[in-house]
DNA sequence: GGCCAGGCCGGTG
DNA sequence: CACCGGCATGGC
């Protein structure tokens, strides 16, 4: 299982990702600093990578700058105000990310926590399960924490011909064939992303466009 | 018009 | 433990 070629392959096709991004209100979209991607993140930055992994559970992204744009847009976006503002009233201004009753609360709940950043006093906060946590832990705090979503699952998947259960196999799988590297864990999760949207979809993958198609066990079914 | 999206929680068996 | 329904919007 050769993580480190699957790496190179995507790399070398996709290029650098520059995750996560960070909402420009006035280019009015998610820009990805390929320049600079891996410094430290400012607090303005931190705050909008964790409040961003809430948004993007289950969630189309373009639905989440939209919701991101409208927090900026109010002047909403700093951890007072998000601290100040009712809930209801974060709600409507999240309303385009879906869930957003509950986003609002899950939200809230952080904001007002005021933990120090560890996975542990992340997950023991309501609404933030291991892949937001570790979303913030990478993105927003340079940690290296492998980031586990529905993406790398079925490609992991596929490419391999496994199937594993629980995030933390998933996870464990990867970083112990690849350790520690943070720098190789945010790239290499982006890819995940991009090669599970525009290529190895849930349905009718596009399997005569991928980059792995040479060594992937999975068997396109239709063509 | 149906399926999908950068999950998580709570209840049930 | 595994499984499942609920949560909700907008893109394609």
């Amino acid at each position: 299982m050769d993580l480190e070629k699957t790496f190179n392959i995507l790399f070398n096709h996709f290029g650098p990702q520059g995750w996560w991004p960070i909402v420009d209100i006035e280019k009015n979209k998610a820009v990805y600093n390929k320049n600079f991607p891996y410094r430290e993140r400012n607090s303005s930055e931190k705050l909008e990578i964790s409040i961003g992994a809430i948004l993007t559970q289950n969630t189309n992204w373009t639905n989440v700058v939209k919701a991101i744009m409208n927090l900026k847009n109010n002047d909403c976006f700093t951890i007072h105000k998000l601290k100040k503002i009712h809930i209801d009233d974060l709600a409507i201004l999240i309303k385009p990310s879906g869930y957003y009753i509950q986003k609002a609360k899950k939200i809230k709940i952080f904001i007002e926590s005021d933990i120090n950043i560890s996975r542990n006093n992340l997950l023991s906060l309501w609404g933030i399960g291991e892949e937001t946590a570790d979303s913030i832990l990478l993105y927003g705090y340079n940690l290296p924490f492998f980031i586990i979503d529905n993406y790398t699952k079925r490609i992991i998947n596929r490419l391999f011909s496994i199937q594993l259960s629980k995030y933390s196999q998933y996870q464990s799988l990867i970083t112990s064939l690849i350790k520690n590297k943070y720098y190789i864990y945010n790239e290499f999760h982006a890819l995940f992303v991009i090669l599970g949207k525009t290529v190895c979809s849930k349905n009718k993958p596009k399997c005569h466009l991928c980059p792995l198609s040479l060594f992937c066990k999975y068997k396109e079914l239709t063509k």
